[in-house]
DNA sequence: AAGTTTTGCTAAACCGATTTAGTTATATAT
DNA sequence: ATATATAACTAAATCGGTTTAGCAAAACTT
């Protein structure tokens, strides 16, 4: 069976007995200006119809120099936390006429870069990045050389890039009072080793809010390595559990609060009882678990949708001197892993 | 700061001072079929790379050739179930030098109809499709169409079109038997109002294993709908946990799984005391549950490499009229939820 | 009635690659 | 010495739109 012909702007014109100029003029709506009659006008447009024409996108891109296509780089499409991000960006995206192209990094610089190439050479008219850890030189280039360019979910201050993403400090600091306002004063916080923004933000938001309280005696930071989570997770809470005797523990993404989860399992570790646990974005593991366990809701519609909102504006408008920052607020919801202590 | 024009073949053909025509040729690596001298040919290249020269894919694309993209429409790229498939796509996409574009159906026809005509309007070379509930037919005018095409995870065994999904059969065949081994024999199931073929499958295998085992009387087939999955669940498992006292259910798939454990837990059911449990594909929440789920295991990876290789050779060697039906073995893992009955 | 404006439409360039059909110069054959 | 083959390269068409410049006919001025 042959491969069916589509319908051109030209086969259109022909049936109608004009030319192709004409028929791109009516169907772009530019029939007024370009004073074409009423009469031609609503022939051609009955006929495109009638014919089911649709344009060759790749075409009229090429005259345009657009694709209407959206670059998506994340760490790991797998991860719930990011597939989520992926898919109100992709509904987004699709309202304003573009469809994404993803991919993931890993966290690694390499893939950073080579997928940055390769997303371009695709020719994406812009790009929304989850920048991963060592990567501000490579934003500043592909910034300085005028790409369309939204960073989300984490960003780098020095950098006049625009960006969307979590107001972190507020969230641990949301968290922090929480727990305090439980009845917590040992409370400790497991991070990952890195030098990104939005964890040093959740950081200080912690440290900040301990020292306002008087608890600064308390503060422990505990970092693990994004690569053997499960390992270190084990011994880091072991030294938390066993040998500080901490009351609370504040995990600041959502994957080490699982993994976390899955250690105090193995270690028999009792949920609120032995330790208050706080997690970071919404899970499905949150809910079923015994206790339920509290977590820092992030708006990732608001998120999502204002990264795209961004980037299209500068694909648009050309405004790429403009750096918009956008910071959502969180919500704490509240389960039974962080409930009131009892006064002993 | 203008955008640097980006350098095109003509950019190239100017700087060494020939002919567009063999720049094409000399980078297509048909140097030799074209007798281009070796010396030029190397000169071509060269000058190539130090101009940082990539080629625009749309006026390729447009001329007829191939952009090297593939189109990936999953039901919900949000569904960890489908963003793992979507990562491991990515991943032997990449490795064979394509990139991908993604989109989610919802479930609905008229959203998989749109996106299959804006995926082709981008170009992409070829589409790997989860089909929803009626697509038949749209997957078979896109197939008769000569677009590359394998469908992933679902099938229509009456198409000739090619796909890489689980055996199906075979996954429910396990669990009813080791259910059975265990000791249940009042075993439910519970899917969803389909008549896809995947859940079919997975119903047939179950109903022939209890059959075969003598257990036909206790056959009990529940659906849910996919809309309000949560409310029609509660109803749906009261009247088999208090009404009809079976004493296993088996979940059709993750989401109805996480879904039936949410309601479980709220009827404060015991696992696997009261009834018990097995779900399908792997999840942190299955892990995480007390006690733990016992599921059936896709070999995702296989599942989705195969997919993108059979595309890949579609596209590359036109090999459209052959059906490549690839089915994966599923293995069960065995959690707690699902332990041997005490006899009484 | 001649000049000006407006109306309604089209030819042709263009986007950036690929491909077909040549062309020219040199080498080989007869 | 003329015909033929081969090597090395190029002009121009093409994909399917958009856009610019411009043309012919009708309508309007003065």
């Amino acid at each position: 069976m042959a491969k069916e012909k589509r319908i051109s702007l030209k086969d259109v014109a022909n049936s109608v007995g004009v030319s192709p100029t004409l028929v791109s003029i009516v169907l772009n709506g530019k029939a007024k200006q370009y004073r074409i009659a009423n009469e031609m006008a609503e022939k051609v447009i009955k006929t495109a119809m009638e014919m089911n024409y649709s344009p060759n996108l790749i075409a009229r891109n090429l005259r345009g120099g657009k694709t209407q296509l959206i670059g998506l780089i994340v760490t790991d499409i797998s991860n719930p936390f990011y597939s989520a991000i992926a898919r109100i960006v992709e509904n987004r995206a699709n309202e304003l006429g573009y469809t994404v192209v993803f991919s993931s990094s890993d966290e690694d610089l390499g893939n950073t870069k080579k997928l940055i190439d390769v997303l371009l050479s695709k020719g994406v008219d812009g790009l929304i990045i989850v920048p991963c850890d060592g990567s501000e030189d490579i934003i500043k280039n592909l910034h300085d050389s005028n790409t369309p360019l939204v960073l989300i979910d984490r960003n780098f201050p020095d950098l006049d890039v625009s960006f969307s993403c979590l107001n972190n400090y507020k969230a641990t600091e949301l968290t922090t009072k929480h727990l305090i306002e439980q009845g917590y004063e040992n409370i400790a916080l497991v991070g990952y080793k890195t030098g990104m923004n939005h964890i040093l933000d959740r950081i200080k938001g912690y440290e900040d809010t301990m020292n306002a309280a008087g608890l600064g005696k308390y503060i422990q930071e505990k970092k693990v390595n994004l690569l053997n989570t499960k390992v270190e997770m084990s011994s880091v809470l072991d030294v938390l559990v066993n040998k500080k005797k901490v009351e609370a523990i504040i995990f600041l993404t959502n994957m080490l609060a699982v993994t976390g989860l899955y250690c105090l399992k193995e270690m028999n570790v009792r949920i609120p009882e032995d330790v208050a646990v706080v997690g970071f974005n919404r899970n499905d593991v949150f809910n079923l678990f015994s206790p339920t366990i509290t977590y820092i809701r992030q708006p990732l519609e608001l998120i999502g949708a204002q990264a795209v909102n961004i980037l299209v504006d500068k694909i648009n408008h050309g405004e790429l001197e403009i750096k918009a920052m956008t910071y959502s607020e969180p919500q704490l919801v509240v389960g039974a892993s962080s409930l009131r202590r009892i006064n002993n």
